[in-house]
DNA sequence: GATGTTTCCTGACTGC
DNA sequence: TGCAGTCAGGAAACAT
C-alpha cells in the first residue's frame, strides 16, 4: 500500500520514464477510476506532454502542457508501469496512455480504490484531500510549533490522528505503526496528552523514517513496486509491521497485533505502554561499549544541571556495609566470599565471573535492588518536575532498563580505538582487553538499537558538540527568556 | 466542528 | 475440492 516513500519512489522513477513524452490516445477500461467522464478525460490529454510529475502527500501531479493537471492517487494497489505498445494487458490495467514513441504508460490496480482526476493547473488544491493536507513531513515544513498546536486541540488516539491526512501529509498505516514504535508510543494514547518531548520524538522519527524509506525505494508489502517493477527494500527495516509474535528489537516483549480506528496496527506491549497520567520526565538511556568515553558525555549533561544516575554506582551502593544485599549475599554464598564480618568484593567477583550459574545466583539478588534503586531515583526527580533524567547504565540492554526509557543514547568510537583505550586507562595487555571487550554485547548491536548515536572517535569538544546539538533539539536548553520566565 | 462508521474492491487466506 | 466468510486498507461519504 504506498504511502509517502512509494509515491515519491514512483514519482521519481516516472519522471525518469516518461518525463517528456507525449500521449497519443488513452484507453479507459474502467471508466468510474476516472474524471470528468471518459471521453472528455481521453480528448483532454490526446497529444499533451507530460512536463513534469509533482507530488504531495500520496498524489501524483502530472504536469502537462496547456496548463493541464492529472491528480493521480494510487489508494491501495495501484501501479504504473511502461511497456512496448500492443504487449498484453493484465485483467486489472484499467487506463492505458499510448506515447508517440511507441511505447504504453499503464495504470493497473487490483482493488480498483485508485482515482484520477484531470483538471486545470492550479485548480487541484481545491481538491477536498489536496486543499485541506497538512504539511510534508520535511525539517523545513513539519514545525514542533505546529505538531504541538495541532496536537494540543485534538482528544483522538494517536494512530488514527496521523492516518489524518489534514494532520500531517504521507503517513499511511505501515509508517504510522513505525514512528510510533520508535518513539515509544502507545497507539492509542491521546493525542493532547503526549508531553513535549515525545512531540519532538515523534517529529523527528517521522521525518527520519520517511526519509529513509525514500532512500530504501519505499516498503514492498502486497503489491507495491516501483515504476521498474523492482520491489522497493525498505520492508527489510520494518520494526514492529508485519512482526506479530516476534521479539521486539528493542525488548524482546513479543509484537502484539490489535485493531485501532478499523486498522490493523502492530506495536509492542512493553515499550509502549498507554499511559493514564502521563509522564512529563523524560529518561534518557545512556549506554556504550567499554572504555568507548560514556563519561565524557554525562559529564556533558552534568553540565547542563542535568540528573545523571549512574547505575554503576547504584550496583555498588546496593552492597555496602549492612545493607539488605550484603545479608542476602551471605546466605546465598556464605562465608567464602566474607572476611572478617565484611563482604570481599574481589573474592565475590573471582567466584562468579568464572562461573555463569554463580553470577546468574549474585545478580538474581542485586538485579531486583539495583531496578528498585533506580526507580526510586527516577521517582525523585519526578517529584521534582525535571524534563530530562538521563540513566547512564553500561548493560542497559542486558539488565532490561531499555524498555523503561524513552530514548537510547548510545556512545562509539572505533574498534582500535576502543582497544587502545581500554589498554591505557585500565594498565592491560592487547588480549586482556580483546576478551574484556569480547565479554560484552558488542558494540554494533547496541548501535543498532539506539535512538541516537554519539560518535566519541574525536575530540571532547566534537563529543561535546553532538550531546548539546541533541539537548537543543529535544527543547532541553532553555533560552535566556525562557529561562528567566521559568 | 469533531469524531466515528461505512463504503468501495478483489485476492488471499481460514475453516468447515 | 469447494464454498462461505473474513481480512487487508486510503480516503470520501455519511452518521452521530
Amino acid at each position: 500500500m504506498p504511502e509517502l516513500p512509494e509515491v515519491e519512489t514512483v514519482r521519481r522513477g516516472l519522471t525518469r520514464l516518461v518525463g517528456g513524452a507525449t500521449i497519443q490516445s488513452v484507453t479507459v477500461l474502467y471508466p468510474k477510476m476516472v474524471s470528468p467522464e471518459a471521453a472528455t478525460f481521453v480528448a483532454d490529454l490526446t497529444g499533451k506532454t507530460i512536463e513534469k510529475i509533482d507530488r504531495r502527500g500520496k498524489y501524483l501531479l502530472f504536469r502537462f502542457n496547456g496548463d493541464l493537471t492529472m491528480v493521480s492517487h494510487l489508494r491501495m494497489e495501484g501501479k504504473y508501469d511502461v511497456q512496448p505498445a500492443g504487449s498484453p494487458v493484465t485483467k486489472h490495467t484499467h487506463v492505458v496512455f499510448t506515447l508517440t514513441d511507441g511505447r504504453e504508460l499503464r495504470y493497473t490496480d487490483t482493488r480498483k480504490f485508485g482515482r484520477m482526476r484531470l483538471m486545470a493547473t492550479g485548480k487541484e488544491t481545491t481538491l477536498p484531500g489536496l486543499a485541506t493536507m497538512g504539511p510534508e513531513p520535511t525539517e523545513a515544513t513539519l514545525t514542533f510549533d505546529y505538531m504541538k498546536q495541532r496536537f494540543q486541540k485534538s482528544k483522538k488516539a494517536i494512530k488514527p490522528f496521523l492516518l489524518d491526512q489534514s494532520n500531517i501529509a504521507g503517513l499511511g498505516n505501515i509508517y504510522v505503526d513505525e514512528t510510533l514504535w520508535m518513539s515509544r508510543i502507545h497507539p492509542l494514547q491521546e493525542v493532547n496528552t503526549l508531553p513535549d518531548f515525545q512531540i519532538r520524538q515523534l517529529r523527528e522519527n517521522i521525518i527520519k523514517e520517511l526519509n529513509m524509506a525514500i532512500l530504501g525505494h519505499g516498503t514492498t508489502v502486497h503489491s507495491f513496486s516501483t515504476a521498474f517493477g523492482e520491489a522497493g527494500e525498505f520492508q527489510n527495516h520494518l520494526r514492529v509491521y508485519g512482526r506479530k509474535g516476534l521479539a521486539c528489537q528493542r525488548c524482546g516483549t513479543p509484537i502484539e497485533k490489535t485493531k485501532v480506528a478499523q486498522r490493523g496496527t502492530a506495536f509492542c506491549p512493553a515499550c509502549q505502554k498507554y499511559h493514564k497520567h502521563v509522564k512529563q520526565t523524560m529518561i534518557l538511556g545512556l549506554t556504550g561499549g567499554i572504555a568507548t568515553g560514556k563519561s565524557t558525555v554525562s559529564a556533558v549533561f552534568r553540565e547542563f544541571d542535568i540528573p545523571v544516575i549512574d547505575a554503576d554506582a547504584i550496583a555498588h551502593s546496593v552492597l555496602a556495609p549492612g545493607s539488605d544485599g550484603v545479608d542476602q549475599v551471605w546466605e546465598a554464598f556464605g562465608d567464602r566470599v566474607f572476611e572478617a564480618g565484611k563482604l570481599n568484593r574481589k573474592a565475590l567477583g573471582h567466584i562468579v565471573f568464572n562461573d555463569a550459574d554463580e553470577l546468574k545466583r549474585l545478580t538474581d539478588i542485586t538485579g531486583p535492588l539495583i531496578s528498585a534503586a533506580i526507580k526510586a531515583a527516577v521517582s525523585t526527580y519526578r517529584r521534582k518536575h525535571a524534563n530530562l533524567v538521563v540513566l547512564d547504565a553500561p548493560t542497559l540492554f542486558e539488565a532490561g532498563y531499555a524498555a523503561k526509557t524513552n530514548e537510547i543514547m548510545v556512545v562509539k568510537i572505533s574498534a582500535a580505538q576502543q582497544l587502545q583505550r581500554l589498554m591505557a586507562r585500565d594498565d592491560l595487555s592487547e588480549d586482556q582487553a580483546e576478551s574484556r571487550i569480547k565479554s560484552q554485547l558488542p558494540l554494533q548491536n547496541k548501535i543498532e538499537k539506539a535512538d541516537v548515536v554519539i560518535d566519541n572517535s574525536g575530540s571532547v569538544e566534537t563529543t561535546r558538540v553532538q550531546v548539546v546539538e541533541w539537548l537543543d533539539k529535544m527543547g532541553f536548553i532553555k533560552t535566556p527568556a525562557e529561562d528567566s520566565a521559568g
